[in-house]
RNA sequence: UGGGGCGUAGUCAAGCGGUAAGACACAGGAUUUUGGUUCCUGCAUUCGGAGGUUCGAAUCCUCCCGCCCCAGCCA
């Protein structure tokens, strides 16, 4: 029996896709290598905000867990007191939490492990795998070699296990200063892989340490907290991501000389996508040169940031899911992202109309101060959603892109003489379209046939366009943050390119005087909905104001008319 | 020019000696009070290339080519 298949029972969810990494644990499983357990990690650096990419390795982690009975913790590789913030963990805490994931018990932090740490780093020493080099970081490296030629022995490297032993005590105890030596672990300075070449294991760093304070001044490196951590954990498979390949011979080193208990790594490609960036690094450059607005601005990768844009965490655990689990570098288009997303969305989001581009319409046939309220359908894929009343009056209005005066016949929309439907309302015909003195339609004068209420015709006659509107005098007035991918430009990072440069100039548009129906008047921060025909947005958490909402889109509907029109003027 | 990893459609990705899954994208068509949704249909005679083994090769062997990673006291 598949495990899986009783893990995922929601009606929708089909079952996951087969990748490496579910081969390597049923093997194991199989030839009972870890007595059938499986316990994963989750291990940040609590150095910046968590992105797309980290929502990847989290829905792997403790999907894996979840799946084979096991469990995933979260541990919080804290071993670099320079970078690392409180600020972080938490933030990280709350991305894991509103992606769906529990660690329930399983909260760790390496700096938990500093004392046995320590007491390993002692153990290597005696066993004569250590020693506490005096070269300079610069020395260091020149000894280190080149990717062809071999490396040379520190002068420091023979030195014997008392002395190694009373000197790492030193390094502990703050009788050197930062960077005058370090220790390192004694393997092969000929080896051709270089993380072999006696890497660093302990440095010293006077620095205050978010949790340990000052109870230290000798940090472990990454190698030699890792693989440490993970065997303390009893974690069975470790995984990251394929830049961590050289490091898994260190990794292995590490936990034989010591003869401990032994995880395996295991390494994946990391994810990258069109039209945006994954690199912490660049991100935080477009943050901290103001390219955008913040961690969480709504066209940031970043966990805060599609929250913000309105993405649900069931469509970024789908999309995890889809683009699957492998060893090659690899670009996502984005549109597998969206995809994800609509689909989710068209299932959950109540429906509600609002016009962007206001067009003030009037009926002129329609009786002046009256009101109706008309009986619209929430959400046509979801019938418990119920039905909310929109107001109808003689002046309403609709999308500027919805009328056009010389109308091609693929033009199913209002123009001169053609008759629509007005969703939930009645049909409506063009009488005439009033200009101002520069030419521009400001108005359009209707008529309405009485007998079409609720959207059908008696004499069973039929419309091709059916159009969105809003009551002018019951109407919302609201900002609608229009946004679009970051980068105009599928692969960023592969760009000669200075990176502001390939930033998508229509990524933000901002929209004020938008005319919505009035019930969005009591939308919550957070709150998502499909604007019919237009998209799905939500309402921004950070700057909507009572009474003055402001409105992000998520991301369009697929648009039929727009791509023909795209079509046609390519070709033209 | 050292070592390691990886090459299957426009983009992801299954495949593990028996004759190329699936998804996205794209292109047609049907249904539709959202040009949305949904539903059909099409989309690799070939798996980076060339040889070889085999009745049979994306899968095994050899050589070649291309891309990525490693010379932090970052992770």
């Amino acid at each position: 029996m598949d495990k899986r298949d009783l893990n995922n029972p929601g009606e929708d969810e089909k079952s996951a896709p087969v990748h490496f990494i579910r081969h390597v644990i049923d093997d194991d499983i199989t030839s009972d290598k870890y007595n059938g357990r499986v316990v994963t990690r989750f291990p940040p650096e609590p150095n910046g905000y968590l992105h797309i990419g980290h929502a990847k390795s989290i829905c792997l982690n403790f999907g894996l867990g979840l799946e084979y009975g096991g469990k995933c913790h979260l541990r919080f590789d804290d071993t670099n007191p320079e970078k690392e913030e409180t600020e972080y963990v938490d933030s990280i805490k709350a991305d894991v939490k509103w992606l769906g994931f529990n660690w329930g018990n399983d909260l760790y932090y390496t700096s938990d492990y500093f004392d046995r740490l320590y007491e390993y780093a002692l153990e290597l020493i005696r066993r004569g795998k250590a020693y506490v080099d005096s070269l300079s970081a610069e020395q260091i490296r020149e000894y280190r070699g080149t990717l062809t030629e071999p490396g040379r022995k520190s002068p420091y490297r023979s030195r014997g296990v008392e002395e190694n032993l009373a000197l790492f005590e030193q390094m502990r105890d703050g009788g050197f200063s930062e960077g005058q030596c370090v220790l390192r672990a004694k393997i092969d300075m000929a080896s051709p892989n270089m993380v072999m070449r006696d890497p660093a294991l302990y440095r010293i760093r006077k620095k205050n340490h978010h949790r340990t304070g000052d109870k230290w001044c000798i940090y472990p490196m990454y190698d030699f907290a890792h693989c440490l951590s993970d065997s303390i954990e009893g974690i069975t498979h470790s995984l990251c991501t394929l830049e961590f390949t050289n490091n898994r011979e260190l990794y292995d080193w590490i936990l034989d000389t010591l003869a401990i208990y032994h995880p395996q790594q295991i390494e994946f490609a990391r994810l990258n996508i069109t039209r945006t960036i994954l690199s912490k690094r660049k991100l935080i450059s477009l943050v901290s040169e103001k390219i955008v607005d913040g961690w969480d601005d709504p066209r940031m990768p970043t966990i805060s940031g599609l929250k913000r844009r309105g993405y649900t965490p069931e469509a970024i655990r789908d999309f995890c899911e889809r683009i699957g689990v492998a060893k090659r570098d690899s670009i996502v288009d984005i549109a597998l992202l969206e995809h994800c997303l609509r689909q989710n969305l068209n299932r959950r989001s109540p429906r509600v109309m609002g016009v962007l581009h206001p067009l003030k319409v009037v009926i002129e046939n329609y009786p002046e101060g009256k009101t109706e309220y008309l009986d619209a359908i929430n959400n046509p894929e979801d019938p418990s959603m119920g039905k909310r009343s929109v107001p109808f009056s003689r002046q309403l209005y609709i999308e500027q892109d919805d009328f056009m005066e010389d109308a091609p016949k693929k033009f199913f929309r209002l123009a001169p003489g053609r008759e629509v439907r007005l969703r939930y309302a009645y049909f409506i015909t063009c009488r005439e379209a009033v200009k101002n003195e520069r030419g521009e339609i400001i108005e359009l004068r209707c008529t309405y046939d009485p007998k079409t209420r609720g959207g059908d015709a008696p004499d069973g006659r039929k419309v091709k366009g059916t159009l969105h509107w809003v009551s002018a005098a019951h109407a919302l007035e609201a900002t609608v943050r229009l946004y679009d991918h970051l980068f105009s430009v599928d692969d960023p990072a592969a760009s000669a390119d200075e990176l502001t440069s390939l930033i998508n100039p229509r990524s933000m548009e901002t929209l004020d005087g938008c005319m919505l129906e009035p019930s969005l008047a009591a939308a919550t921060p957070g709150a998502r909905f499909q604007f019919e025909r237009l998209g799905y947005f939500c309402a921004d958490s950070r700057l909507c104001l009572p009474g003055k909402p402001v409105f992000n889109r998520t991301a369009t509907l697929r648009d039929t008319w727009a791509r023909i029109q795209k079509k046609k003027g390519k070709a033209g």
